[in-house]
DNA sequence: GGCTGAAGTCTAACATTGTTCGGAAAACCA
DNA sequence: TGGTTTTCCGAACAATGTTAGACTTCAGCC
């Protein structure tokens, strides 16, 4: 039921459809607060009287906060299978290497772009907290997806992959934990993705 | 007052002394059942439990949850600083690409030895949490000597150094978060050092 | 030795959290 | 209209960090 905002709505009664719409505008209070607080500091009472409601309340939508987080989570993962889509499309006449720079400068850029999302998705920031496997589906889909494109930019088998996730996710890191509104790091996609390839050729010979 | 535990003690009374080994109890209470719980799962309650008392009392020994976490933080950047004088003592007479292999290698099991350690030093794991300014310091401190060390292996300048710590960070970073006792990162330690070294030559030319 | 004051410890309490329960209102369907 | 389901709320529970106030313990001084 992950989901929601994608169910065929011809099939949905008003009731159901009010209910879909409820949801999502309690979804967007948490994004919202989210940005603000950081998602670990997200407080229920607090999305409940920004979307005028009573805590209890709204355990009708969701049925625990950590429900709530696998909602955000697996809609982080949709959101990034459509921008890495968008990238390759945008990038598909470059060179390899100037293609990863750009898909390395712009992931990291699309995890500067909400802190709350990349906080959950790629740290461990909520405590005692984990996806559940209908989430982390989704987001081994994406994943899925990403190894297939990078294998065409070159990057290809395991250990290509592992040491491309280190440095794009480390580049990621730096930025948002010393530059978060800056582009310290994300000025050196280009020469992380040269490196890479460069390491990748050195490898095979 | 957060090197307590290297304060002269010929100069302490015996309170000071019982005070201070009472101090050093909670903080290795405390470490131990956040190795558990992770660092943002620690409680008061648990760790006064743990050393035998009421949560109020361990406020004569530290001001407040974040002043724990303070003097934490600050232990954890004095032992990075102890490991690093050993990396380096252990690594002179190899070539430069085998001593920056081997200092990553160290390096991200130095991160492994202690995931709450790992978490209060290098994520933000705790909300709403940062260092104080005198924690901050003894951290800045082992930055530059670790920068200085990295500059006699080669990698020199702002840029390098961001580079290499991105690197460095995402290595560890992956290594926790995928394969917490295992190795498949820190294998990859000395493709990454000859990896930053090439580049580094590289933009040299 | 006994007084003084600080240090250590406790219980009680407060505000805040996520969550559950039970009932009232509202919306829907017959 | 009557019956059922959904929605919503107030009260309450357990757990959290923290404070206040009282009691004990203990070192130092006349």
């Amino acid at each position: 039921m992950l989901d929601f905002s994608q169910t065929d709505s011809s099939e949905l009664t008003a009731r159901q459809r009010r209910h879909n719409q409820t949801r999502r505008e309690i979804l967007d209070a948490a994004w919202r607060l989210a940005e603000q607080t950081g998602i670990a500091g997200l407080s229920l009472r607090e999305v409940a009287r920004e979307v005028g409601m009573q805590a209890p309340s709204l355990y009708t939508y969701f049925d625990s906060k950590d429900a709530l987080f696998d909602a955000m989570f697996a809609e982080g993962y949709r959101q990034l299978g459509e921008a890495v889509a968008e990238w390759t499309a945008q990038v598909g006449d470059l060179e390899p290497a100037d293609a990863l720079g750009t898909v390395i400068g712009l992931w990291i850029q699309f995890c500067q772009q909400s802190i709350a999302r990349y906080q959950i998705m790629f740290t461990r920031a909520i405590p005692g907290w984990q996806p559940s496997e209908e989430a982390y589906a989704v987001s081994a889909t994406e994943y899925q997806r990403m190894a297939a494109e990078l294998e065409a930019l070159g990057v290809s088998g395991p250990e290509d992959l592992d040491l491309y996730t280190a440095v794009a996710s480390g580049l990621a890191a730096q930025q948002i934990a010393n530059d978060p509104t800056g582009d310290r790091w994300v000025r050196l996609a280009p020469t992380a993705a040269r490196m890479l390839l460069d390491d990748i050729a050195r490898r095979r010979r």
